[in-house]
DNA sequence: GATATTTGACCAGC
DNA sequence: GCTGGTCAAATATC
């Protein structure tokens, strides 16, 4: 009988992971979770079953991404370096009247995914388009950094809702932000930028505190609140970071859209359905290192924001 | 008036 | 040829 390949079971392995990552075992998980939406410090039966049942995904993920590390085929986080430096958009435009389209498409750079039910991160970001994919029930939204122009930083997110999950956004992140529009942005000082490449898999599950103080970003921006919060503020004086994925953080402002959670709450504060409580989880699986958050493609109607 | 968002157009990659 | 990613003019908001 023959054996099986080294490549083979690296290739299991990968679909294996991609099973756990993408949406299905995990979003099912937390949509589950979502049902329950209890707080933290009484678990029992179902909703215990269901920490256990993320616990185990994240147990699982790195079992199988420790296991096999330094394969290529198991490299789950593409986490390559762009071909050169000198590949911003503008760098290869043709001398046409309408430049519009004419850009050096980003070949493979940093990348990192996080799904989250709601927040941001902190950083400015500015929407720059919006698609409608293919066989996905959402669009895609698309940001940059508001720093691109006058720090040259190179990140890029794309924002899009899980179809599966539409109360859970997938945050994907392009290169990591080389402005300084984020004290967290510093690995020294976030604890989310573990040097450990396994530490982005785990499942944070975190006392949310609800405050009734959610009201700005909403009201201001109700098409994507998230990428708009801090834009009109200079480096280092960003306040709102509601995706706090750490308890060592301080939990400045933890915002819950109402779209997001439509029978919890209202503008006067939560009401006491079943995940009215004050505290609930939060869960936010970091795909890959660095950084953290996501938006909200969608106005203020919980429409898409399709054209 | 300045800045952000929307949206159609264009291009790269498959 | 199709789909996704980006640009930039038009529009909206502050």
């Amino acid at each position: 009988m023959g054996t099986i390949s080294p490549e083979k079971i690296c290739t299991d392995r990968k679909r294996a992971i991609e099973e756990l990552i993408k949406d299905r075992a995990r979003d099912t998980a937390a949509q589950l979770q979502d049902l329950f939406g209890k707080p933290t410090g009484d678990l029992r039966g179902p909703e215990e079953l269901v920490v256990k049942l993320l616990t185990s995904f994240t147990v699982s993920l790195s079992v199988l991404t420790s296991s096999c590390r330094d394969c290529e085929v198991c490299q789950i986080p593409v986490t390559t370096q762009v071909g050169s430096p000198s590949s911003g958009e503008s760098s290869k435009r043709p001398a046409a009247k309408d430049r519009r389209g004419c850009y050096k498409r980003r070949s493979t750079s940093e990348i990192r995914v996080e799904v989250s039910t709601a927040s941001e991160d902190g950083h400015g970001w500015r929407k720059y388009g919006q698609k409608d994919i293919l066989n996905a029930q959402f669009p895609r939204c698309y940001f940059r950094c508001t720093h691109k122009h006058d720090q040259g930083c190179q990140a890029t997110k794309q924002v899009q809702r899980i179809q599966e999950a539409p109360h859970m956004y997938r945050t994907t992140y392009f290169g990591h932000h080389t402005c300084r529009s984020h004290p967290l942005n510093s690995p020294s000082q976030n604890p989310l930028l573990h040097s450990d490449p396994l530490e982005p898999y785990l499942l944070h599950f975190e006392p949310k505190t609800i405050t009734t103080e959610k009201k700005h970003n909403h009201h201001l921006y109700p098409s994507c609140p998230s990428s708009v919060p801090s834009v009109k503020k200079e480096c280092g004086e960003e306040t709102v970071q509601s995706n706090n994925l750490s308890g060592d953080l301080p939990v400045v402002e933890p915002i819950v859209w109402p779209e997001l959670m439509p029978l919890e709450y209202s503008s006067s504060g939560y009401s006491t359905a079943s995940t009215s409580t004050s505290h609930g989880f939060d869960m936010d699986l970091l795909l890959e290192s660095g950084d953290f958050g996501s938006d909200f493609p969608y106005d203020e109607n919980d429409f898409p924001l399709a054209s």
